[in-house]
Parts: structure tokens; C-alpha cells; sequence
RNA sequence: GGGCCCGUAGCUCAGUGGUAGAGCAUCUGCCUUUUAAGCAGAGGGUCGGAGGUUCGAAACCUCCCGGGCUCACCA
């Protein structure tokens, strides 16, 4: 019915003809001894007429997909995709036989064949293989967006009719990756940054951890869940939207460095670099500081970068950023300084409300009450944007955390006596990584005074984020643990979408997510 | 959620009120070193959906669906 319908039924007939020549179209394996890369590397030089007759000699077995066909009469011509690049294989009827030089016609782009044969150059001077014979490994019955590359004169590539709308790039993964070159070096990387990221990891000694997506309570971050519900207990749970508390828990249990990849799950908005369910990864270190952290989370990305760009500079979007270490470090208050020309420790709550009105800054009115978040609200408005090249912002305000430690200078009794005082902000122990303006992630010296710890945690409960429904519900076992007592601890927290979005220059959290959350459509093919 | 923009053949896109188009892909024929192969011919569309305006709508209006960008939200 559908021209959909016509290209699919020609294919379903070819595929009843391959049958009829009694050709299994889906046979069980094939041997694959050389791969598209492997054979364009090795056979670089065109002038080298000498080795490559020595190496008609040699036989190569390859399989790919057909990514084009040039069919002329009893010879034909055709590309055929690997894992690894596309290589060009001559077929003539001379060579293969007349029966399978008609199954040879009956195949079309995007089926899979393996080829047997030896490497020759084409008179265009072209590295190809020359098929003694070949065979169908699997009938494709669906046509392909087809992409044709012209190779300019100039040696430029250029790529017509791309496969571009990016709807169906994200819902029909496995087309884009078959069909757009870079899509597929773009998750290789990916890879390649995580397991530098675990090397790095390892070579500390820390240990890989697995601990519950599916939790009771949620904790560890301020978001809102995913509710689902578990059938045989009849209670509610919750997908995690952090597993900080649970990594804590480890380092109580005598785990003293720990670190887990993850994918947490927030339930909130969709954009350029939000996701739903993304990846995260959070290490955990026994005895050490905030400081022990910035070092490590440096060399952490610094060896990432070198491995998936082979420098440790890159370009994200025509800006480019240096991640050698060290990386520049700044209080919060002195970033807005800075920026703003102002001292907002010597500044009563009310000046600072009255210079963001002044300024035009936007701030919740529900945080008018905590000069800590005030502070913190005014950093991100007017600090943020200049945060191009890798900072660590440290020393932030109590208020934006309950897990983190104060300032080591503070006295218990001082830090008593400063909350009772609304125009007094006590500091917390605590950085976040900005690169290209983005947060890359969060780091602690850990909370490990179970009094305070206790008391700040309730405190959180109860303001219930200045009378937002989503109250954080109170972690009585957490709470628990930290009395049994934990080392002192540094942990931090990585966005690795984030990061790989940096390091592959993508400009949406979708391009390096295989298969970004999409909204449902039953109608779309 | 607000604002702006997009949806036409399998893919990439033209088409601003008067009989739905192009290239590639597909089908038929020719072609034993082609490469965006070529040559000759053919088929393929409820123009995202529904309603409205009009003698007449792919185009104008309204609503809906899907998508993109952006702002807000997301410490």
C-alpha cells in the first residue's frame, strides 16, 4: 500500500527467489579473519605494486553490511561495512560462479555478506577485494536511509542526503549508527572515558561497588523521584537519585575507598544537558579531605581526556579548554567579589536582597530567610557563565547541604553559636567543578559528626525545600550508621554525561546517550 | 509550563490560494575495474491529524499530535 510497503515487499521477494535457490538467507556463522581497517592500513602504499602481488596470494575472509551497490552487467562493485570501516569488494561472474552471481543480484543495501577473496587496487587506485566467493549472512527487509559519501578531488568527504532528522536518529538508534559515521566513534569514546575513569580509580585502590537502584527512602540529592510501586510487599519504591548514602554506609562497613558507576534517575525537566536516567559516578575515600578529592578529581579527568582525545586540550564547541592540572581554585565568596565587586561576609541579608533587586537577579523569595542560600543563588546568577575553562569552587554556604563538613577553623561551640545568628553564614568543606559553565559534579568533606549530622538532616526534613511537596524523607538508618561512626571521608560526585559530552564536543546529553528517553508515538514507523 | 520554529515520497529537500515536484533510493532493460558509476524507461504521496475559511487549501485560521531551539524549573 505504502511506497514503505513497496521497497519492503521487494526485498521479501527477493528473499523467497534466495529460497528458491535453495540459500539459507540466515545462515549460523562465518569466519572472519580480517577486518576493513586492518586491511586499508596494512595496504597503504599504492606504488608498492610488489607487495601487493604478493599478497594475491593471501586470502582474507571479511563480513560487513552493504552500504552500496554498483552493479555493471557481470561484474559489480560494492561497499560493505565492519565494525571497523568500509572496504570496497569486486564481484565478477566469472570469478564466483553464475549462481551465486545471481544471488549477487538479489542482494541489497544494508544485507549482510561475508566475502572471501585477496586484496587488490582498483584502477581508480582503490584498495579493495577481489571475491573468489561470497555469502549472504542475513537478508535485510528493510530499507536503509541510504547516505552517499563523494570523495572530492581535494580528498574532502562530503556526505549527501545524511540521515539527519534527529527524532528518528534517537528512536532508531541502530539506523543512525549503521548509516552516520561519528556516531558510533562518539560511544567508543564514551567507553574509553569510563574505563580510563575506573583505571585512574583502581590505581588508588578503590573497589568497584554495586549498591540498590530500587530504594525505600531516597536520598543523597535534592530531586524528585520516580515512584514505583512493588507488588508482593505492597509498598512504595523509589528509583535512586543517588547512591551517596549507600556508599557511606560501605565506608562505616570498613570499605575505605569505594566508587560505583550508576544511572540515577531525576524527575524533572528534559534539555541539552538533562536526561532523566543519566550516568553517574561517585567515589568515596576514607581519610582524606576535600582537598585529597581536587587532586584526585583532576587527575581523574586530566588522564580521561588524554585517553579519549590524546591531549589534554580539547575544543567543545569553537571554545577551547585546558584541563592540565592544577586547576585555578576559588572560594565562593571570593568568586563573587570578583564578579561583582562586592564583600558579602561584611553585608547584613538585607543589603544582599537589596543589591540582587538592584541588580536584576532573580532569586526565590523562599530563600530570602538563609543568607547562605542567598549567597549561593547570587554566585550562580552572576559567577556561573564565566566558568569556562576548569575551576573548583569551594567553601559553600551551610545551608546548600546537610551531608558536607564546616570549615576546619570553626570550633563545635562557635558553629552552635553561629546558627543562632541569621546574619552569620557558616562555610561547608564542599567544591563543585565548573567547566564550560556546567556543574561537572560535587565534592565533599564528609558530614561525620552524627550530633550535627542528625540535627542538619532534620532540619532539611522539616523546611521541606521552603514548602515544596517533595520533602525529604528522614534516613533513620543513614543517620544510624554515621553513629556507629565513619573516618573521616571525602567523596565526590562525577557527571559522566556530562563529561563525555565535553570530551566527544556534543552539543546534546542525547548524542551521548545510546538511547535518550523519547516520548511514545505509535503511529511513526 | 512560556516564547519562537519545524512536520511534503524510504532519505535530503523545493513548492505562499489554481491538476503534488527534484535528486538519491526502488522496479525493468543494457553494461566484466566502478565509486554520489552511467544510459533508457517505470512505479511510488490521505502534503503529521481533525475541524474551519474559500468556487478551489500542502499553503490561510483554530485545535490536537510529534519534534527542535530557547527561557523557567532542576541547590
Amino acid at each position: 500500500m505504502t511506497e514503505q510497503n513497496e521497497l519492503i515487499k521487494s526485498r521479501l521477494d527477493a528473499l523467497e527467489e534466495i529460497i528458491k535457490l535453495g540459500i539459507n538467507p540466515y545462515p549460523h556463522r562465518f569466519d572472519v579473519s580480517s577486518k576493513a581497517r586492518e586491511i586499508l592500513d596494512t595496504f597503504r602504499d599504492p606504488t608498492d605494486e610488489k607487495e601487493l602481488e604478493e599478497l594475491r596470494s593471501k586470502k582474507v575472509s571479511i563480513a560487513g553490511r552493504i552500504m552500496a551497490i554498483r552493479r555493471m552487467g557481470k561484474a559489480s562493485f560494492c561497499h560493505i561495512k565492519d565494525d571497523t570501516g568500509k572496504i570496497q569488494i569486486y564481484i565478477r561472474q566469472n570469478d564466483v560462479g553464475e549462481k551465486l552471481y545471481s544471488l549477487f543480484k538479489l542482494l541489497d543495501i544494508g544485507d549482510i555478506i561475508g566475502v572471501n577473496g585477496f586484496v587488490f587496487r582498483t584502477k581508480m587506485g582503490e584498495i579493495s577485494i577481489h571475491a573468489d566467493s561470497f555469502e549472504l549472512l542475513c537478508k535485510s527487509v528493510r530499507p536503509l536511509p541510504i547516505v552517499k559519501e563523494e570523495i572530492t578531488d581535494t580528498g574532502e568527504k562530503i556526505i549527501h542526503d545524511a540521515f539527519a532528522d534527529v527524532e528518528l536518529r534517537y528512536r532508531q538508534r541502530y539506523l543512525d549508527l549503521v548509516v552516520n559515521d561519528g556516531v558510533k566513534d562518539v560511544f567508543l569514546k564514551r567507553t574509553k572515558i569510563i574505563k580510563s575513569i575506573k583505571n585512574t580509580l583502581e590505581k588508588y585502590g578503590f573497589i568497584e561497588v554495586e549498591t540498590p537502584t530500587l530504594q525505600t527512602i531516597y536520598g543523597g540529592a535534592n530531586a524528585r523521584p520516580f515512584i514505583t510501586h512493588h507488588n508482593a510487599l505492597d509498598i512504595p519504591l523509589y528509583l535512586r537519585i543517588s547512591n551517596e548514602l549507600f556508599l557511606k554506609r560501605l565506608i562505616v562497613g570498613g570499605f575505605n575507598r569505594v566508587y560505583e558507576f550508576v544511572k540515577d534517575f531525576r524527575n524533572e525537566g528534559i534539555d541539552r544537558t538533562h536526561n532523566p536516567e543519566f550516568t553517574q559516578v561517585e567515589w568515596y575515600m576514607a581519610y582524606g579531605d576535600y582537598y585529597d578529592s581536587m587532586n584526585l578529581f583532576e587527575e581523574v579527568i586530566e588522564n580521561a581526556c588524554i585517553e579519549a582525545c590524546g591531549s589534554n586540550k580539547i575544543t567543545y564547541q569553537g571554545t577551547e579548554i585546558n584541563f592540565s592540572r592544577p586547576w585555578r581554585r576559588i572560594k565562593m565568596t571570593d568568586a563573587i567579589a570578583e564578579k561583582n565587586g562586592i564583600d558579602v561576609l561584611n553585608m547584613k541579608k538585607d543589603d544582599i536582597i537589596k543589591y540582587m533587586k538592584d541588580k536584576h537577579i532573580d532569586f526565590d523569595p523562599a530563600i530570602s530567610h538563609s543568607k547562605g542560600l542567598l549567597i549561593a543563588n547570587l554566585f550562580e546568577e552572576t559567577c556561573e557563565e564565566d566558568l569556562i575553562q576548569p575551576t573548583f569552587v569551594i567553601d559553600h554556604p551551610i545551608d546548600t547541604t546537610p551531608l558536607c563538613k564546616p570549615l576546619r577553623e570553626y570550633s563545635m561551640t562557635q558553629i552552635e553559636e553561629m546558627k543562632k545568628d541569621p546574619e552569620q553564614v557558616i562555610f561547608v568543606e564542599r567544591f563543585e567543578p565548573y567547566i564550560n559553565k556546567w556543574e561537572l559534579g560535587n565534592s565533599y568533606t564528609e558530614l561525620n559528626d552524627p550530633i550535627l549530622q542528625r540535627k542538619l538532616l532534620e532540619e532539611q526534613a522539616e523546611r521541606g525545600r521552603g514548602g515544596e511537596e517533595d520533602t525529604h524523607p528522614f534516613d533513620e538508618d543513614f543517620v544510624r550508621a554515621i553513629e556507629v561512626g565513619m573516618p573521616p571521608t571525602t567523596g565526590v560526585g562525577l557527571g559522566v554525561d556530562r563529561l563525555v559530552m565535553l570530551l566527544t564536543d556534543s552539543y546534546s546529553i542525547r548524542d551521548v546517550i545510546l538511547f535518550p528517553l523519547m516520548k511514545p508515538v505509535d503511529s511513526k514507523i
